[in-house]
DNA sequence: CTATATTTGCAACACAGTTGCGAAAATAAA
DNA sequence: TTTATTTTCGCAACTGTGTTGCAAATATAG
């Protein structure tokens, strides 16, 4: 609780129990979450609320977009230094076709692409799907 | 044009003037279009027509789907030998943040990854962003 | 040229995401 | 601690994307 506290303030956002609850919620499922997933979660706070909160905590570095392949917009947990000016988000993610979860491969590192000449690359996003060790 | 009724034909879809005019927008465009980016093209055609058109023209491996950071669908030509039981797109997507366009360097593939014991891999897909050559 | 199966267009709907604004709550200042 | 200031919240209303059901139109097979 204190801990969630310090994420929102080095972060520039002030403690608010919504946003705490957000927090604990994408560390209690440890997946990639929609604004769906959250509001089930949570039916008392107010879905624009919610839309604000996933908004502003992306600008802030506390979550980073997961590309998917449906058209709903999803976010998993930063890890570690991310804030608001420097975002590090360089692993892949798994999508399960088994359980549907997607999560961050923290430890499995975008690779480096030689795309010809005159290609500059910013970012890179890396999806990969087939079946987790669980299912 | 009788070019698209091949097109159409092989891939086991009746050949329809707007059918044509789709896949001639997708040609003439050489990039990744949304649906707002099609009708915007042809406004005679009905909204749902399209939407289903697009849908069909997935199934059977006519245009694959472009993975983007934002939400709505984006879909591109396939290259020669997709059908509807075998689709082969295995190649890198390339956004560029100057023109905005979404273009497929299908001389670029996606490499093979080892993500770990237990992980099982189906598909891959992996949008890079930067500046193309042309800006 | 006719019969049949597919495709089209329309109306109506479901859901994701946004904007404006006044009320409430969190921090800063006294 | 109390007050002042700024941010956040909640509500209503709206926009945009994508879907479903059904009747009329059209493409192909016979």
């Amino acid at each position: 609780m204190a801990d969630l506290n310090h994420i929102l303030k080095t972060h520039g956002l002030r403690s608010t129990a919504i946003r705490r609850d957000v927090i604990q919620h994408f560390l209690d499922k440890g997946k990639a979450l929609s604004h769906q997933d959250v509001e089930g979660a949570m039916p008392q706070a107010d879905r624009v609320t919610l839309y604000r909160t996933l908004a502003s905590f992306e600008e802030h570095g506390i979550i980073h977009q997961v590309l998917d392949d449906d058209t709903v917009r999803k976010y998993a947990l930063c890890h570690a230094n991310c804030t608001d000016e420097h975002h590090v988000d360089n692993h892949v993610h798994f999508k399960c076709t088994e359980c549907g979860k997607t999560k961050c491969l923290d430890n499995v590192a975008i690779p480096t692409l030689n795309l010809g000449r005159g290609y500059t690359t910013q970012k890179a996003d890396l999806l990969v799907q087939g079946v987790c060790p669980d299912c």
